[in-house]
DNA sequence: CACCTTGTAGAAAGCGCTTGCTACACCGGA
DNA sequence: TCCGGTGTAGCAAGCGCTTTCTACAAGGTG
């Protein structure tokens, strides 16, 4: 059988109560007692009993982090920030809290099942990350979720995720929108008036968001857009290859190509090259996020970079409460526009 | 309150045995009474106590991943596959399990922990993921601890990691050295003689492997090494920079550079650049495991490819029990030689 | 010296669920 | 009619911990 506390309580020889109250710190011991329930618990090698912990104290110590997809690094980067503030190991003493990365891939019925399935082990808290999905039964169900979570407890949190109405949620929401218009203003600027625009899944709210930065900078400068300059893809590399060679089949004249990401943008450097254009003589093309691997693309990627870590930090460090939610409990995170090398002046045409 | 499983039965008018019954599934209940349980849960909208549940059955959903590094795609690639067959929502009915991906950033003592936490959990099944630590105390500390959770039920399967002596963990082990092997061998047959090499961490196992692997075609080929073409670094692409730049500097007439991961490679083939060098004309430049951007490299990247995701699919089928473990508990997975644009013949010195 | 603090420790009542065992119908066969 | 299945459901005993309440000793106070 394995060790119980009454086990480590015997060879202690104290009360079972005693040994809950020396590891949980919570109540004052006699440093000689505490000595000898340690040492105890040493000898026995003992491991406390998660689920009985936290059926009788009526919370948990886990924390969900929710993201869309886990082998992207625009989520990781993200949830190892949050990891390392929810402390796990390496957190501050006793407060010894297991972080768990859920993966939805971006599925709807996924999400709610594990958000239930966090409400079954009655999560300390939960982070939830990346663009929400904009139908309307589901947000529904997603909202009626959070609320519940949060009635019996449970922090939530919205880590570049537009806010959650009528939930007391905090969201850290990314200013997509005003990225993705200063992105195309730049541009703009540079002289581009044919632009194509490669969209992530039509359901996002970062994929609209974005995009309607990019037709706000258009709009500003004048620039009257034609439908067939807009591609839905999905927010991988293949999706922006793919997207790209549609583009230019609708339009060869293009002179420039703005993607819904990083990943999107490489799918479609790699697409223009192999139909012999150049980046950015002939096309220049810009993504988004600004992903570590973006810096070394050639020429390296011109994006808008978001504070993943930084951002993903602060939302843990709100789901633990060591941080005081922003004013209103919404707060905006800015993306800074990063000019590299894969954008210049359009060719003469 | 909270909606128990006693309030569930009494809206049924059945005993909470019964409920509990129809919820789990495993014990003959009549289709009318379980019909009128179902609709007393849905009504109530009840949600299982996690904790409570695990505690008396003595079992929990719970499944740990265990990763050096969320932010980086090898991990989150592997990290992904696991979860997608342990289910978690999108699994098979009932069995409905939650992963959860721990990230220990490459910290022995992370590492332990969060293994306790794991056992405190009663984790259903550990799976630990990517190099190892080559500290003797550590090892036997981890040995210690899987064996542990072995004796208390947990399934440990080991992914993309050394075999752990003394323990009944399964492992999936990729065949690093002769990847690495494979790998220099190529570069050796196109002619280079004088081969800089990145290596990883110091402490790490992949780090040895690759790098024996890379000494052992050297030595096949019958080419003396300098102690000099060896540089040690991290898992990233700075470190791939500054690496680079280094070797440049101890010896400036490299041919070619064998990189520790494709991140490092990236890195490599920033710092060529930077110091005007063209690749492959100049310099040669090789990465390993074949990351989704390393075909976007320009020019692409000439790799060893890791089957990551079917790995980790594996090795989560393993840990639900749903695959028989290799024969013996160990199975080498080995990794394709990628030879694309990133490599050629060396320059006539 | 009685009395109240203060500091420590134990007794015991659950927390909400699972499950072995028991109970009760109801059925067909003897 | 009696009896041994067979199919369902309930009883009740925990699972291993936390925590309230109580107990007691020691020390200070009037």
């Amino acid at each position: 059988m394995t060790v119980t506390l009454a086990d480590v309580a015997a060879r202690a020889q104290v009360s079972p109560a005693t040994v809950s109250r020396v590891l949980n710190g919570n109540y004052p011991v006699a440093a000689a007692t505490r000595e000898r329930v340690l040492r105890a618990v040493d000898e026995l090698d003992y491991v406390l009993n998660g689920p009985a912990s936290a059926l009788a104290a009526a919370t948990s110590d886990l924390v969900g982090i929710l993201v869309n997809d886990i082998a992207d690094p625009f989520f990781g980067i993200m949830a190892g920030a949050i990891q390392g503030e929810i402390g796990g190991p390496g957190g501050r003493a006793g407060g010894e809290r297991l972080a768990v990365v859920c993966n939805t891939g971006g599925s709807p019925e996924r999400e709610l099942t594990y958000l239930t399935l966090l409400q079954r082990q009655r999560a300390a808290a939960v982070v939830l990350t990346g663009g929400a999905v904009e139908d309307a039964p589901h947000a529904a169900a997603v909202a009626a979720k959070l609320r519940k979570l949060a009635d019996a407890g449970t922090r939530v949190v919205l880590c570049g995720r537009p806010p959650a109405p009528d939930t007391d949620a905090v969201a850290l929401t990314f200013d997509n929108r005003g990225g993705a218009r200063a992105l195309t203003a730049h541009l703009l600027g540079l002289g581009h008036r044919r632009l194509g625009y490669i969209a992530g899944p039509v359901e996002r709210t970062t994929t609209r968001h974005r995009l309607e930065g990019h037709r706000a900078a258009l709009a500003a400068a004048g620039v009257e857009e034609d439908p067939r300059w807009t591609v839905y893809g999905r927010y991988d590399r293949q999706s922006g290859y793919e997207a790209t060679l549609e583009l230019l089949r609708r339009d060869p004249s293009l002179t420039a190509i703005v993607a819904a990401n990083d990943s999107v943008a490489l799918g479609a450097c790699a697409a223009l090259r192999e139909s012999g254009r150049r980046i950015p003589e002939d096309v220049s093309v810009a993504g988004f996020d600004d992903l570590p691997f973006s810096i070394d693309a050639v020429p390296s990627l011109t994006t808008v970079r978001l504070p993943l870590a930084e951002a993903g930090a602060r939302a843990g460090r709100i789901a633990m409460g060591r941080e005081e939610p922003p004013p209103g409990g919404i707060a905006s995170v800015r993306g800074e526009l990063m000019v590299r090398g894969s954008t210049g002046v359009p060719r003469a045409s």
